[in-house]
RNA sequence: UGGGGCGUGGCCAAGUGGUAAGGCAUCGGGUUUUGAUCCCGUGUACCGCAGGUUCGAAUCCUGCCGCCCCAGCCA
């Protein structure tokens, strides 16, 4: 649309028949099976989909391709939706099901064995594989291959009618068994199941396979451009062969390219279910999860997921796209609309010695630095506050720009206070700091502008609401955990962290869904499952920037 | 030693014969009551390798190497 769309190959094999007159407007369509959640690589193929038809005025097709049943749930499908719905995208009138054409599917298949190019075939799933070859010996023809029309006709139509037993039987494609390519070695496109299916119930005991069932959805859908990933493009050819022979009207045209993976992440629905089962994970939600479900609960703004999506870019080469990008579209997307809060996640008592007893102070406070529309709240300020425990250190290198002993330090939108006194528990541990304040140093008054080298965020104790703060990093210690022997055992075991930690009382007023930035920590959301007004929980979205942490991280290097 | 794909700086990615965009990351610096944001600057990219065609090649040709996918009555 604008110069700012990146001009992929499949946008531009779409803007080439757009300009060439091949197809007036554009159709495309997303066809989960709906056997389980969608991940951060489906989040790609529906942003591809929905997007490239939305930028050209097409239309899409939400399609359940459910030509399986037994593996598949009506809990998914909803699910499905939900995700697609909150993604961005809208499917109108356009939901569909494989099985809404079980009918038209049927008639095709007897058309392939009127044109004398499919049979039934009687031999028994190990039979057939044990004839199929390898990948560098051709097949074998089956002995049921010479079947007449007439012969294939009726044991098709007895499949059909639930005359034989799951197996007994299966319609083939009759392409050629010495191909080279293992998809057309005469494909199965239909096989017996006894089992009833969540929507047609018990009213089929046959089911097409998916080369079968997608092509021709494909077709009487009038999708112009069947977009899949590359492990389809062996298919490819048994896609193009099943439209030679049935010749339906409108001619799909299917395209390859390469899926999404995200570092640190693993997309395999067996491996993603296995964290479920064995309680690594809380569930197929659980803010941890490279599940849809799961970065919406973890706070991550649609709007970041489609950009991270368009910054990864659509081609064929296999990609592991570094956390970072994801991250950095996260903080580029909060850092825009999230207002900013005070909380303090690891509380450190101060005492104000010179503060009077009973004052409390209403201190206007930003909600958004770069952004003055967004207006200013009050934050109480009194004698007694909390601070980060990482904000003081007793003896801290000369770069530590917070408070030590002695040392001066600014409380955003309050006072600059100087620690006068360390308290310690009999263990030796610090657990209080008496500190004086400079009752001149107002934010915004008097001498306010007077220069300290740090800032840093505070809650008044009294006013505090307490709440768990869930802290969450990465699910693995390796950034291609798919490729590791055991993926179990490269769990990174601190993924998940909880804390009480004390928020202004604002927090309280936070509406769901909404994601702010705890100043100095990251930004956070209410947790949408565990969070209540009784018992507040919150989500750590995305850690800021630190390059404090870098220039740590260093010093520790150097010096031991 | 079958077939199908893919190889441009750490990770992505433009580029479609005329002399290598951009983003993320990195490393410096500036602004800053978030060590955030923002703003500057920062990479000699043997364009997988080797030949060839051409005045000229990441782009064309040949050979080689590496990686991914395929032997479900799964999708």
């Amino acid at each position: 649309m604008n110069d700012a769309t990146p001009r992929d190959f499949i946008r531009q094999i779409i803007h080439n028949d757009l300009e060439s007159g091949k197809h007036t407007s554009i159709v495309t369509r997303f066809p989960p099976e709906p056997n389980g959640y969608l991940h951060i690589g489906h989040v790609m193929s529906i942003c591809l989909n929905f997007g490239v038809a939305e930028e050209t005025g097409g239309r899409t097709f939400l399609r359940f391709d459910d030509t399986n049943p037994g593996k598949e749930r009506e809990e998914y499908v909803r699910a499905i939706e939900r995700d697609v719905r909150w993604l961005g995208f809208d499917w109108s009138d356009r939901l569909t099901h494989a099985s809404d054409y079980f009918d038209a599917l049927y008639a095709y298949a007897e058309q392939l064995i009127e044109q004398g190019v499919a049979y039934v075939d009687s031999l028994s799933a190990d039979e057939i594989r044990a004839l199929r070859g390898t990948l560098t010996e051709a097949g074998t023809d089956s002995p049921y291959r010479d079947r007449t029309v007439a012969e294939n006709l009726e044991l098709f139509r007895r499949m059909r009618a639930g005359e034989f037993a799951d197996g007994e039987h299966v319609l083939r494609a009759k392409i050629d068994m010495a191909s080279p390519n293992i998809n057309l070695r005469d494909p199965a496109l239909y096989r017996i199941r006894h089992i009833a299916h969540q929507r047609t119930g018990d009213k089929w005991c046959i089911y097409p396979m998916y080369d079968f069932a997608h092509t021709i959805s494909d077709a009487l859908e009038h999708i112009t451009h069947s977009l899949c990933t590359l492990e389809f493009e062996d298919h490819r050819p048994l896609y193009d062969w099943l439209l030679d022979q049935l010749k339906p009207e409108h001619r799909p045209r299917q395209i390859e390219f390469s899926r999404l993976n995200l570092a640190y992440a693993i997309t395999s629905k067996r491996k993603l279910n296995a964290l479920v089962d064995d309680g690594v994970v809380s569930g197929w939600d659980d803010p941890r999860m490279p599940t849809i479900a799961g970065l919406r609960r973890r706070g991550y703004p649609a709007s970041a997921l489609r950009e991270f999506v368009k910054r990864g870019g659509v081609t064929k080469k296999d990609k592991l796209i570094e956390m970072a990008v994801l991250e950095n579209c996260i903080r580029e997307e909060l850092d825009f609309s999230a207002p900013r809060r005070m909380a303090v996640l690891q509380p450190l008592k101060v005492v104000l010695s010179n503060y009077p007893e009973g004052q409390v102070e209403m201190m206007p406070a930003s909600n958004h630095p770069n952004r003055p529309e967004l207006g200013t709240r009050e934050v109480p300020f009194s004698r007694e506050l909390y601070i980060e425990q990482e904000d003081f250190m007793e003896d801290a290198p000369k770069k530590f720009f917070r408070l030590k002993p002695g040392g001066e330090v600014r409380l955003r939108n309050g006072y600059i206070i100087r620690c006068e006194d360390v308290i310690r528990n009999e263990a030796g541990a610090v657990i209080e700091l008496r500190c004086s304040y400079d009752p001149d140093t107002r934010s915004g008054t008097g001498s306010s502008d007077r220069k300290v080298k740090g800032t840093i965020h505070w809650v008044s104790a009294a006013h505090a609401l307490p709440a768990e703060v869930r802290l969450y990093d990465r699910l693995f210690t390796v950034a291609d955990p798919n490729a590791a022997d055991d993926f179990m055992a490269v769990l990174n075991p601190d993924s998940l962290a909880s804390v009480q930690a004390m928020l202004e009382p604002s927090l309280g007023k936070l509406g769901d869904g909404e994601a702010v930035q705890f100043e100095r920590l990251g930004y956070f959301c209410m947790d949408s499952v565990d969070h209540s007004a009784k018992r507040p929980v919150f989500n750590r979205i995305v850690t800021l920037r630190d390059s404090w942490a870098k220039i740590e991280q260093q010093a520790i290097a150097q010096h031991g």
